[in-house]
DNA sequence: AGCATAAATAATAA
DNA sequence: TTATTATTTATGCT
């Protein structure tokens, strides 16, 4: 990590403070560093990504990207706060649109959609975008959630031994 | 969800109020939901879980839990602050041990390894924890980041087609 | 009353 | 920056 150093006449300390009160403020106002990059790319110039401004936050950036970004963020944190002492509707508006994105429901498969889920991966592991569409309208379930990478793998999941699995950490080198 | 109702002379809005606040400041010491759960069951009561930290700042609880909840909090929170006060170290010494866990370094497989992963699931879906062991010391990764189910999902994954994937989003059902 | 784990967010290799 | 790993938060279940 290239640590913020002294360089160019740049008030490092004044930097260091701001990004972690800018974390603070970001998080009071209940944004995400998603949200905030987003909007800035609406409002100002080119683009920040959610990866910029975590960088920003942790100071992950040489002094030079820092001192340009600050005043930006500065500013638009400002009008954020702004914004939300007349009403989170009105925050949420001027961060971008979507007003009231709600969590999506978690899902959770009958022991019976496991089962058929489980064999179906055992015989196939490499299921293209069409068979994954099958199964999900078989299955009747959200075709995201229901054959995701993240889900085939937790139909998998059982086929470990728990105990062999836990006890071999830091085992193997790396 | 129970919304926190005007019963039993409960100061409901204080309540509110309170969680708000409390969870603010939980960020702002840089504290996970978690690290409170633990730190109140070593220092407090009984037992104090993530969900029950992450319940009570949602006030997804009833009005009696919360207003039973809330000086235990409060308590414990402004202590928190105290130590923190006196630098970081003390804070994470108050909280619970372990001084600076660091986030786990994100692996990276070399082509020539992805490929050999590839060829190796695309034969055998479904390891056992014996097979995984030793595909993880052949390639000389550690065992647990190597051939996690997560990873065999990256593995895996060039097998799908991209445009097909997204472009049934929601078509299925749920 | 909390465990298991799905969903969402933050951090990082490239 | 993008793509994706690691961590944190939220919630279905019992």
């Amino acid at each position: 990590q290239p640590a913020v150093s002294s360089e160019e006449g740049i008030n490092l300390e004044e930097i260091r403070e701001f990004a972690k009160n800018f974390k603070i403020r970001r998080l009071s106002l209940g944004l995400t560093q998603t949200q905030v990059g987003q909007a800035l790319t609406a409002t100002e110039g080119p683009a920040y990504s959610q990866s910029a401004i975590c960088r920003f936050e942790k100071l992950d950036i040489t002094p030079k990207s820092a001192q340009k970004l600050k005043p930006v963020l500065e500013k638009w944190l400002a009008e954020a706060e702004h914004w939300n002492q007349k009403g989170q509707q009105n925050l949420m508006e001027f961060v971008g649109g979507e007003p009231s994105k709600k969590r999506k429901r978690r899902t959770s498969f009958t022991p019976q959609a496991i089962e058929i889920l489980n064999s179906y991966f055992e015989k196939n592991a490499l299921p293209t975008g069409q068979e994954i569409t099958e199964i999900a309208r078989e299955l009747n379930y959200d075709r995201e959630v229901c054959c995701s990478e993240q889900h085939r793998h937790d139909a998998v999941k059982p086929a470990f031994e728990e105990a062999d699995f836990h006890s071999l950490n830091g085992a193997v080198c790396g």
